[in-house]
This record gives structure tokens, C-alpha cells and sequence, in this order.
DNA sequence: CTGTGTGCAAAGGGTTTGCAAGTAC
DNA sequence: GTACTTGCAAACCCTTTGCACACAG
């Protein structure tokens, strides 16, 4: 168990269980956006409602952020420390690679502010480019 | 109803059917994107497989492009005149008001070009504000 | 007439809810 | 001990597939 993960339920006071602990341990292994359907085939020893409700947890908490997919899925990934719980401040670019199909954020990669119409607030937006990553165009 | 639809058919060499046409009417009606579930709902003459396979069609000839929606579902809106089939041109940003829950193209605002990391090749992007719309910021 | 489109039935997958038993603190 | 978590069962919704019938051109 890394150390991390059970600081990180400590630091948004939440209560250290089993479940929880390996779901922050998955998200810190692994460096792509992951959904449920992952996390359920990856930790087959929680039942399927634990891991949706631990995810929405971590979202309600800041832990998490969702991450955009063309498919239609849903895919949620760390968030950087300075997410606060129902302020999200993934603030970056994510990257889905049409190769691999793995989805990546490039948190050096802000997201651009454009001119909106006349009459339109700005909240928050959802960047995804889809393309070739690095490891797959050095393959090619 | 509108010539419009008989003739956007025809364009791509698509065979004219009552579900096509009405389907391509309420598109055209519509300044939002439209998701299977709504386009069921309005037209309860077709049956749901059937409204599926015509926006998959549609979607192959280019007559729409998908609308990513941050509440997990897939919506519709149609495409400008030059989308062809699988080369969809829809560069331009996606809105989503957090008031009425409405998505609408804003065809006037084109996605900005970002700089990627090293390795990562650029192919298309889909780019979703969410904000209060021109409709709704009047009414607050 | 012929190939395409539609309706129906059924199945598959993701997600949510209610409730009782279990557990962190 | 108490409030929070979990597991199980079931339901719900969206989407896809197979097949026979209907229809556009």
C-alpha cells in the first residue's frame, strides 16, 4: 500500500477503507483516465456499487476529476492538490489517443480562453484532442 | 414538410423515408443538440432501433456530427454544407448553458490551435465551454 | 423486382437505488 | 456506540443485434 493513498482520504476527511485505498492506488499507478468498467475488471474484490459510489465520492471531495471521452464512457482521473471539493481546477488539455485509445491529461497543456458571443458566460470547459501520442508515434 | 430534408437526403444519395425526413426536420428545427432518447420522445411513430440506425447513417454520411455532452450521453447537431462523409469539419467550439442544460454550436467560434508536447500529433478536437447562454444570462 | 429500411424481440452494458449487515473511528 | 460504508438484489436507461416483413426507386 503506498503511503500516499491514505493520506490523500486523511487530507479530505474521509474514512480509510479498503476499497478506497486501492482505488487511489490504481489512479496513482496508472497515468490515463480510467472509468468504472476498468476499475471494476482491475478490483473484482469490491462489488461493482462500491466502486461507483467510491468514485462519486472522490468527485464530491475534489480527489477526482472527470475526464471527457468521445466514446461515451466516463472517465475520471487524479486531480492536482489544489482541487477543492465542487471547485475543479483541471485547467488542462486532455489527450485521447487514437492509436492506443488510452486518454491522458497534459497538465502543461492549458486550456486556451476564447472570445465567446455576445451574452455567453464562461464556467468551465472540456478540451479533448484526439491524435497520436508519444509512445505510439514512436512505434509507427 | 420542409423541401429542405428531401433535398439533404437526396444529396447523399440516401433513399427518402418518412423517419429520415422527420428526423432531419426536427434537426433542422432545433438549434440544440439532439440525443436519441429526445428524438424518441418526439417521434413516437418510429420505433427507438430504427431512430438509432438513421442517426448512424447520418452519421456515416456526414449529415451530423457528434456533440460531446459532460452528463455521459451522446448528442446530435447537423453539419455545416462541407462535412462530407468521415472527414467532419465541425471546428467549432460546443456550448453548454448549466441554466437550461442546452447545447448549441457556436459555428462562429472556431477551436483554438494549442501547442502539444513532443510526440503527440494533432488530428481533431472537440472543445465543450459550459457557461450561462445569451438566452438564460437574460432572464437571470 | 431488388436492395435497402423498418419493426419487433431480445440481449448486453453502464449506472442508480433501497435496504440490511458490516466497519472505521 | 454511532454514523458511515459496503454488498446484494433489483431496477432503469441507453444501445446493439438478428431476423422477417415492408417499401423506395
Amino acid at each position: 500500500m503506498l503511503p500516499q493513498a491514505h493520506e490523500i482520504l486523511k487530507r479530505h476527511s474521509l474514512r480509510v477503507t479498503a476499497c478506497r485505498q486501492k482505488v487511489i492506488e490504481l489512479f496513482l499507478e496508472k497515468a490515463f483516465a480510467v472509468g468504472q468498467p476498468e476499475l471494476e475488471r482491475r478490483l473484482t474484490q469490491f462489488d461493482r456499487v462500491t466502486i461507483y459510489r467510491t468514485l462519486s465520492t472522490f468527485m464530491e471531495k475534489g480527489i477526482i476529476h472527470q475526464v471527457l471521452d468521445d466514446d461515451n464512457s466516463m472517465k475520471y482521473a487524479l486531480c492536482a492538490e489544489e482541487c477543492t471539493a465542487h471547485v475543479h481546477q483541471d485547467h488542462h488539455v486532455h489527450f485521447k489517443c487514437t492509436s492506443c485509445q488510452l486518454i491522458q491529461c497534459l497538465d502543461e497543456v492549458e486550456i486556451p480562453k476564447v472570445d465567446l458571443p455576445q451574452g455567453f458566460q464562461f464556467m468551465s470547459a472540456d478540451f479533448l484532442i484526439k491524435g497520436v501520442c508519444n509512445s505510439c508515434s514512436i512505434l509507427a
